[in-house]
RNA sequence: GAUACAAGCCACCUUAUCGCUCCUGACAUUAAUCGUCAGGAGAGGAAAGUCCGGGCACCAUAGGGAAGCAUAGCGGUUAACGGCCGUCACACUGACUAAAACGUCAGCGUAGGACAAGUGCAACAGAAAGAAUGUACAGGUAAUGCUGUAGUGAAAUCAGGUAAACUCUAUGCGGUGAAAUGCCACGUACACUCGCUUUUGAGGGUUCCCGCCCGAUGUGGGAGGGUAGGCAGCUAGAUCGUGUCGGUAACGGCAGGGCCAGAUAAAUGAUAAGGGUCAUGACGAUUUUGUCAUGAUACAGAACCCGGCUUAUCGGCUUGUAUCUUUU
């Protein structure tokens, strides 16, 4: 398992990574900047206010008619996420705190390995898109 | 044993690793928090659709009339119901009798009050199903469908049918809905600005009218802002299963036992391995079945809580009934 990584950090997916502010939700919204990674909608804002990076996963409605499909793809999404997350902390320690937001625009059912590499290429370009953004 | 139907029940399992939410305990720490470790608990039969009925909460009492909506044999059940149970009537199907009718039994279905007030509607046939007209024969008259018979049809100036047609009758219904509601925190915040108004009342509440009620810590508009975080509500209840008694049944009484989700951009997951079950095919056997391969393993996610209804659903199990087959 990729539990011995470089900042000996756990693989552990808290409430204070969670985006559950309103506030920061709709900021992240009309400020943030995004990019395509398919199958996402990445939307990603920089903010002094929280502790650590967090993140918002969602998955539309107008997709995935059900609820469970709807839980299903969010419930991989974010064990991709969980597992592949060091990525993001093992950059530069004087990064400012990010707010994201992953929409998975996709209209089928993905498989996790599927969305595990999705996401850890996202990831990377995400990294590059940040430093872009702050020059 | 197989098939069909009906009713009830179950809703794939195990292990490992990494995670999520809540609770309890220990340790450490703080202004509060939070952290670590250990243990325990963690979606459904429909959680769904939100179609009925309640509980609970709030609102300025919710009274009368009209309108509107719902229900519709009778009795029971229940907190309540439009649900459920029983029963009567009617319709259909099957069996009994050689057959039909009638009858009896079984099953299944029924928006099953009133056409004794008014308005409307009525396929085909028929001259005509009311405000219009007339065929053949016979009778009659001053004259005329004036009268009878034939003919059409369920029904013909005599009425009847129809209320999943308006309508009438009886009964019931105040509204809102956990984004309810209360408290704390934050915000220069019952703030700013322009009107109106002070018990002879501005304005407002009730679908409408009357009436009633609220009303200076008031009320109508405007501009620009702030907050959108936490706690309570929030899960022990018309509760779950067991036994027993009453009742044809729905259901109810009593006894002793259990505690069974409480999330909030919304937890109950991901990955790997193995095993079930079902279907198809191949091989071996030809009585049960065995091995291998492939595929399938549904519908679907609590959001204040219950009782129903409706819809979705891979499969499996139990019981009953009917038919066929095998053995004794």
């Amino acid at each position: 398992m990729s539990q011995d990584n470089t900042n000996n950090l756990k693989n552990t997916f808290p409430k204070t990574e969670r985006l559950h502010s309103k506030k920061i939700i709709q900021e992240l919204f009309q400020k943030g900047s995004f990019f395509y990674s398919y199958p996402f909608k990445v939307i990603f804002l920089t903010s002094e206010e929280a502790p650590s990076h967090q993140v918002l996963i969602s998955v539309s409605k107008r997709k995935f008619k059900n609820a469970v499909d709807r839980n299903l793809i969010k419930r991989r999404i974010r064990e991709a996420y969980r597992l592949n997350k060091h990525v993001l902390y093992s950059e530069q320690e004087a990064q400012p705190s990010l707010s994201i937001a992953y929409i998975y625009t996709g209209k089928e059912i993905p498989t996790y390995q599927f969305i595990e590499t999705k996401l850890s290429k996202s990831l990377r370009r995400l990294i590059v898109e940040v430093e872009k953004a702050n020059r």
